[in-house]
DNA sequence: ATGGGGGCCTGCCGGC
DNA sequence: TGCCGGCAGGCCCCCA
């Protein structure tokens, strides 16, 4: 669930509830996610207000009143569930228990919000708020996507003398930091770029073309996802669904969406994670 | 130095 | 019905 997107539609989400909110008490029902969690996490949230919640790349992160900032990743398969709140029009109660509610957080007034991670490659970590750029999990991203550091000269110097495949230059987060498998797959079939090339055999006017394919690819995601905040499956209070609409993501034999290609869609191995893309309109 | 593969976990789905 | 392989939106680490 979690690219750059569900994270940023999750942040929306969360923050009326948690901005301006007193922890009374969070609940830590494991010692670790993917990593173990800081030393006295539960004491340290504790009795605690969220001043603002913001987001790098795929890593939420929760400025609080003692000066530490929560990092949140959601790895590949957290959830954040708010409940006991009012969201929109209508309150949420609270569902029952899951396998996998690994940290809730207790807000003043009764709110909650249920941290779930099955797979348990998610994280969370806490840092002095004035040092995040400095955290070993956040500098060597590169820049954001939808944010102005992100151009075409930017991209070129860094796409120059690659000979990685440009699937997997858009999936390093130290090239631009943010994008997934599925908006890879999407951004490229849209500047009609197929996946295996060579980063480095891209000419700049389709380099040109494709930072601005990026942005609309994840602005439209964000889009989509702020409005399945609407939906009934919203209402059950499960925050960060993204209604999947996708070209070629997924759709393994398919045909082209592109008026007049019917070309089937094509899935291929790259690095150990599939790639989809239109053989006929990606070059 | 850089790129590819392994590994971390659990859940789900399709095939036999 | 049950078991097994394959697959899943991420990312660190190690090795060539």
């Amino acid at each position: 669930m979690p690219e750059l997107p569900e994270v940023e539609t999750v942040r929306r989400g969360l923050a009326p509830v948690m901005e301006g909110a007193l922890i009374e008490r969070a609940e830590v029902n494991r010692p670790d996610l993917r990593w173990p969690f800081p030393d006295g996490m539960a004491e340290r949230l504790t009795g605690r207000r969220v001043l603002r919640l913001g987001r790098r790349s795929k890593y939420l992160l929760a400025d609080l009143d003692s000066q530490e900032t929560l990092l949140i990743h959601l790895g590949m398969s957290g959830r954040m569930q708010v409940s006991g709140a009012t969201i929109g029009a209508f309150f949420h109660d609270h569902p029952a228990p899951e396998k996998h509610d690994h940290v809730v957080l207790h807000m003043e007034g009764g709110g909650r919000i249920t941290f779930n991670d099955a797979r348990r490659f998610g994280a969370m970590d806490l840092m002095p708020t004035a040092g995040t750029e400095e955290h070993w999990l956040i500098r060597d991203l590169g820049p954001e996507p939808l944010g102005n550091a992100f151009s075409a000269p930017y991209l070129a110097g860094r796409f120059r003398g690659k000979r990685t495949p440009v699937k997997s230059a858009l999936l390093d987060q130290g090239i631009v930091a943010g994008l997934g498998n599925i908006y890879v797959c999407e951004a490229l079939y849209r500047a009609g770029i197929h996946p295996a090339r060579h980063a480095g055999r891209i000419g700049p006017g389709r380099i040109g073309a494709l930072v601005p394919i990026i942005r609309d690819v994840l602005t439209e995601a964000i889009a989509a996802g702020g409005s399945s905040l609407r939906d009934h499956r919203q209402a059950s209070g499960e925050l960060g669904y993204f209604q999947h609409d996708f070209a070629v993501y997924g759709r393994e034999g398919q045909p082209c969406r592109t008026p007049g290609c019917d070309a089937p869609v094509r899935r291929i191995v790259q690095s150990g994670r599939s790639t989809f893309y239109c053989p006929r309109c990606q070059r």
